[in-house]
Parts: C-alpha cells; structure tokens; sequence
DNA sequence: TCATTTCCCATTGACGCCCATAATATCCCA
DNA sequence: TGGGATATTATGGGCGTCAATGGGAAATGA
C-alpha cells in the first residue's frame, strides 16, 4: 500500500479551501471514498487525517468492543463522533471545518505532514516548532532505537 | 458499508420536525425502510439510532451477543418493544418521538452523533459534556484500541 | 369538530461544479 | 543537449444546486 511521505505546505483561500498534496491524492485515489477523514488529535495541536479504509478498520475495531460497553462508547464517541468527512471537489480541494481548524490553530496555510498510513494536518509555524523539538528528543533517545522492526521509532531525520 | 461519522447539530420546528443530516440519510438510502429505527439508550440519556438493517441483524441474534445468553434476551425485548420506526418526509425529516425527547432531554435542537454503524441523537449541550469525558477516557485508554486486521495501535502520537 | 400528521412550496445560505490563470514540472524531438 | 510544447498542480472566482428550515393546505383520525 502507498504510504503518505513528506511534508507539503499549502494556501487556504477565502472560502477556506486547501489542496490536498497531489501525492497524497494519489494514495487515496484507489479507495471507495474520494476525500479525507479528518478528526483533531487528542495529543497535539494538530487534525489527524487518512482515507476512508483506515476509519472503516478503525470502526471495525471499535465494534469488537461490547457495543454498550465504556470502551465501545470512548472511541465512538471521540473519533467516530468527531470525525469529519471531507471529499475533494473536481480540483482535489477539501474544506477544513471551522472545529478543526481551530484545534490546530490553521488560519491561512495548512502543512501536510505524511505519516506512512496517515497524516497530518499542522499550523505550519505550531508544525515546525514541534517538529525541532522531536529531533531534539530523536537525538537524545538515539541510543535506544533499533531498526528491527521492534522498536517502530520515527525516524524524523 | 457506509459509516454514520461525524457530529450535526439541526433545529427543531415548532411542529416537531427536525431534518436527519443528509450524509447519514445517504447511508440509510440503500436500505429497504426510508427511515430511522430509534429508541432510548438503557446506559446514556440520549436516543440510540439506526437503519432498519442493523435492527434486523439484532433481531436475528447474529449481532454482538451469544443468542441465548441472558443478555441477548433483555437487550432485544427492550430493545425491540422500544423501538420507533420513523420515516423521512419528503424533506428527509423526522419526528422525535415525545417519550424519546423526553428521555434525551431534547427541546429545540438535536446533535446527530455518528458512531460507525450506528449513531446517536442527543441534547446538544449534554452532548459536549458527555464527550469531554469521553475524550479523556479515549486518552487513557488508546492502548487498548487495535486496528481489525492486528495491526499495531490506530493512533498515532 | 379539533388536533395531528402528511404533502407541497418558498427562502436562504452554504457548498459543489465549472472555468480561468500562473507557475512548475515533464516530455519530445530536432 | 537545449528549448519549445505539453501536462499537472496550486490557486482564484462565478454561479447553479442542494440542504436545512419555515409555513400553508390537504388528509387523516380520534
């Protein structure tokens, strides 16, 4: 499966559209959904982000849960609930909800930031500042990441 | 299958009617009742909905529960005895039922909570609440939340 | 008869679809 | 290999359609 890679910065216009990376559009054109699910990230400042077939795994996950159960009802309630379905138009644009875009701080420029089967959605400036701060946390914790497969550490450059 | 996702806050008219939003209406399109099977949630104050499919299986007994537990039995007679089955106006109305209202606490507005195969409807207001809490235990307990197929943990950072 | 529901029509504001343009990347062929 | 032709991308704007909402009239029924 094509991952999501690399980072792309784009303008949000006055109708609060925002292209979606080509490549990007590229990972997601073989799915059943043309569009971006979108929820904001319960960690950081940012909108998480991928194609249709990952929410449906997601939401088959959640149902193995008793479906009256506490966990069940979490997740449902805080992804399912919060999710946003938001489909290109003929230009491959979406519109980032009002909701969301207040998570993450977005006024005029949006960064995409590939993560392999998802992505994100930053404030561009919010991104970079975090995105120092990772290699900061990269370089001290060196020591501790392996490459076999055990460890799955990001490897952010 | 379609999913029911994200969260729509409609009004109510002072006729009772109030517009089911047009996303979740095109998941029930291919069903075969034009309309919303709804009854009161036994766990939370807010009115549990879906396609007339999903009731079906439910009554079936081929849904989550083992057929003849005990559990099985309760949840589908109350369940199915306090069953509402309401059908679209031409508009792709409904109308809320007085004791479903009640039982939410719904006056003049309605938040359609999407959850996968199902959704929700709650008093706007208690809804937010509600999903604070949901947030913070969907925090606490994200380890526990794995993709269908085994994969590793859904969410990232 | 009165109350409630169903059908139909009107309004408005948001969104999707279409076209246009500029900048960039890619291709083709002499 | 160079340079012009072509395709693709990101971006902007106009306009028609649809969704949400409200109200009136006909139908239903107690």
């Amino acid at each position: 499966m094509a991952l999501f890679l690399s980072t792309f910065v784009n303008r949000i216009d006055r109708k609060g559209r925002v292209s979606v990376p080509a490549p990007f559009r590229t990972v997601i054109a073989t799915q059943t959904f043309l569009g971006v699910i979108a929820f904001p990230s319960f960690v950081v400042s940012a909108i998480e982000a991928s194609g249709i077939d990952r929410i449906e795994r997601l939401s088959a996950g959640i149902d193995q849960f008793d479906p009256f159960s506490d966990e069940h009802d979490a997740f449902a309630i805080s992804i399912l609930a919060d999710s946003h379905q938001l489909s290109f138009d003929s230009e491959g644009r979406i519109m980032l909800p009002e909701l969301l875009r207040e998570h993450a701080g977005i006024t005029d420029q949006a960064a995409f930031v590939g993560q392999g089967e998802t992505f994100q959605v930053w404030e561009p400036n919010a991104f970079r500042i975090y995105q120092e701060d990772a290699r900061k946390r990269a370089r001290e914790e060196r020591a501790m990441l392996r490459l076999d497969g055990g460890a799955g550490g990001a490897l952010t450059t």
